[in-house]
RNA sequence: GCGAGUAUGGUGAAGUGGUUAACACGGUAGAUUGUGGUUCUAUUAUGCGUGGGUUCGAUUCCCACUACUCGCCCCA
């Protein structure tokens, strides 16, 4: 039997209502702030990546599916959404409109060993705003995931931030690290010495370490702001007071992909079970990743959020999405009436009621218990001798009464008792 | 990349070196050939991850492999 590859999932019954459930929750906030829904290729040439998220992080080095076409071209299956949209806002040249604000939900592609919430293909949705510089948007940006989260009655919720600056005070931060870290980096764990030269900003993330008094003392993001990424950043944590989103300033906090300066952010949820997998959401700001990738200066921010991990979360929280989960009615066809069955189960359909019928002509127990099953508001009987006078049985799920019903009004009759 | 654990029907699982592999849920049929969700009855794995070994005999013991799960690293 070919099994499915390892780190991918099959997503069919209960959870596939969850998730297009999830998908239409996220489609209509994202209508609400007016964002507009952007697809780009599950590959890329494998340049973009090793360009855009850079080639230091984990996720390139060690993580990427990574396959030569037929035509020997270097591809990769994306491991994030950030780099081809920005490829697709330069290719475009949405540049030419003053802001673009997009939303993706998609596949990512990771080469990791799997484990709870953690898959080697998994589902992002991400948002991502070119052209503003504004902390007003940051703000917009980081009150989305809480948005959602919220509608969904998810309890636990820390958002977490920190500021990076810009170039200028993240390039003074990042020797004024080398410098605390580099005489005593012997302390540290092998990936600490190792991260040293590739990028010292991870070495605060490091959890073999965190015990560690010398990443106690080390020197904070904060400390070394010049004025206006300092007041940047006060503005956004303002914007965040005026929202009234709760959040907690984390010095600490860095981020694996390369591209970011000034706010980057972290949801996390506070779930027992979720072990180290508790970052649901996790973004910032990036304004210099468009002129890397050959566009013209352009600020831009965005997030994403991992739609499995998420699922778990919910599930973890005993949050149920499926309430509504049932159907307008199911018609049952007693002794000669398989094609009047389907016929009127199709007029129904037609008409916008969500309609099952019994395929196997069942004995009427049977077809109940089905239409049980099904959760169906109204069940419709389609006997013989109704059918003379062009009538069907009407009930109501759950109760003894039933009605005769001219077929030509069935319509009606459930329009009317639907709306009330 | 490193470490630990598990592998028995559609699902959750119990179990044993020796003729019929518990139990529960689910499925199907019937009691009830035109009215249900309760109940009752029957039925539902020639099979215990794959390959090899030990043995008179292996689902059970041993080895290898594979898959899955959970940690670490990293991330969503």
């Amino acid at each position: 039997m070919i099994q499915k590859p390892k780190g991918t999932y099959d997503l069919y019954g209960e959870n596939s209502k969850k998730w297009l459930y999830i998908k239409s929750l996220i489609k209509n906030i994202c209508e609400t702030y007016n964002y507009n829904y952007i697809k780009t290729p599950t590959f890329e040439r494998s340049e973009l990546f090793h360009r855009g998220v850079g080639d230091s992080t984990d996720i390139i080095r060690k993580e990427t599916y990574d396959f030569k076409d037929r035509s020997n071209r270097d591809m990769s299956l994306r491991p994030e959404g950030t780099a081809g949209v920005v490829r697709s806002y330069i290719e475009n040249k949405m540049y030419n409109e003053q802001i673009i604000k997009q939303y993706y939900i998609g596949s990512n592609f990771r080469y990791e060993r799997p484990q709870s919430g953690r898959f080697r293909e998994h589902t992002q949705f991400g948002i991502e705003v070119f052209g503003s510089d504004s902390p007003i948007i940051d703000a917009e940006v980081i009150s989305i995931p809480v948005l959602l989260f919220k509608m969904l009655g998810l309890k636990g919720i820390k958002v977490k931030i920190n500021t990076l600056g810009d170039e200028e005070s993240s390039s003074d931060y990042k020797k004024a690290l080398i410098e605390h870290f580099k005489p005593k980096i012997n302390e540290l764990c092998e990936d600490c010495i190792n991260r040293l030269d590739i990028n010292p900003l991870r070495i605060l993330d490091c959890k073999v370490d965190s015990g560690n008094q010398l990443l106690k003392k080390a020197p904070r993001t904060i400390d070394y702001l010049n004025p206006d990424s300092e007041n940047y950043f006060k503005r956004v944590l303002d914007y965040l007071d005026l929202l009234e989103i709760e959040y907690e300033v984390d010095p600490k906090l860095v981020r694996g992909l390369d591209y970011y300066t000034h706010t980057i952010f972290e949801i996390q949820a506070d779930i027992e079970g979720l072990g180290s997998q508790n970052t649901l959401c996790g973004g910032g700001r990036y304004n210099n990743l468009v002129e890397t990738l050959d566009g013209p200066e352009t600020p831009g921010i965005g997030f994403g959020m991992g739609l499995e991990r998420l699922l778990l979360a919910l599930d973890k929280e005993n949050i149920d999405l499926l309430k509504n989960n049932n159907i307008d009615a199911f018609v049952i066809g007693i002794g000669n009436t398989k094609e009047e069955t389907f016929k009127i189960t199709n007029m129904l359909r037609v008409n916008g009621f969500k309609t099952d019928m019994d395929y196997f002509g069942k004995n009427i127990s049977s077809s109940f218990k089905q239409a049980d099953k099904y959760n169906s508001k109204y069940i419709i009987i389609v006997g013989e001798e109704e059918l003379k006078s062009d009538k069907v049985i009407v009930k109501e799920n759950n109760k003894d009464a039933q009605e005769l019903i001219k077929i030509e009004e069935l319509i009606n009759y459930l329009d009317e008792k639907i709306e009330n």
